[in-house]
DNA sequence: CGGCATCCGGAACGATACTG
DNA sequence: CAGTATCGTTCCGGATGCCG
């Protein structure tokens, strides 16, 4: 299964190492770092910057992701301790899901980084037209 | 091809948004967004905040990359305005990667980002154990 | 409504060998 | 030294169908 799967059995880890350090191979926080750098979670998390957001709604915010890649994504993050999952015994039900004090720290980074990038688009673009250019 | 392959024929782009709103399911900025923030893209560009790198060096501070990926990231980098490459013709060739004025301000944030992950490694450990747990 | 299980094609990745 | 070429494997992620 993939390492975004929450459910996955993760592997023995045969010597964790404990240091904080994303440039070592086998630092725990890099698989972390993934999972809310990934293609879905960058996005996930910016959005609930927002206030709090069910199911549904966070689905239409993020524009093209699939139910399965949303649940997932979610989970993750949930696993990692940077969302919060709260569920209502209802017919049908409800599940909002809120930024824990740690993902709101995470996510401001995010959206930082996102806003660098949409500011300079049009750099961008043009380096990647000069690139192909030559 | 990958689309961190620099050298893919970028997909005709039908309808090419122009929004800077990575939300939006065709913006621009998404796929930018994914190649800085890919699982080798975030530690080359932190990496290069230390000063200019040369290709073995930079293999060995991002441990446990593979030459070919380091080469697709580097290029992919590059080719997006992040980075540049400057090239000393000699023998054995010489090869520097310096970070641009905006692959600075890029690497700023995701070096703020990992800061946080993995000062709060602790706190991350004990949410995936409590997740297990249930 | 908010998921989970399954399938499966293509993309990403790593190892190795080779080159200027 | 700094890559490229090729190959084989893994895994992401979309589509579909089912459930409480």
């Amino acid at each position: 299964m993939s390492n975004l799967d929450p459910m996955s059995t993760r592997q023995p880890d045969p010597d964790p190492i404990l240091e904080a350090d994303v440039f070592a191979r086998d630092c725990a926080s890099r698989p972390v770092l993934q999972n809310v750098a990934s293609r879905w979670g960058v996005l996930a998390l910016v959005a609930l910057r927002a206030g709090p957001y069910r199911f549904s709604a966070l689905r239409r915010r993020v524009d093209g992701i699939s139910e399965r890649m949303l649940s997932q994504t979610l989970q993750t993050l949930e696993r990692d301790g940077m969302i919060h999952r709260e569920v209502q015994q209802t017919i049908p039900p409800h599940v909002e899901y809120t930024l824990t004090e740690l993902g709101a720290a995470v996510a401001e980074q995010l959206a930082g980084l996102i806003h660098i990038l949409e500011s300079n688009i049009d750099t961008i673009t043009a380096a990647q037209a000069e690139y192909h250019r030559e």
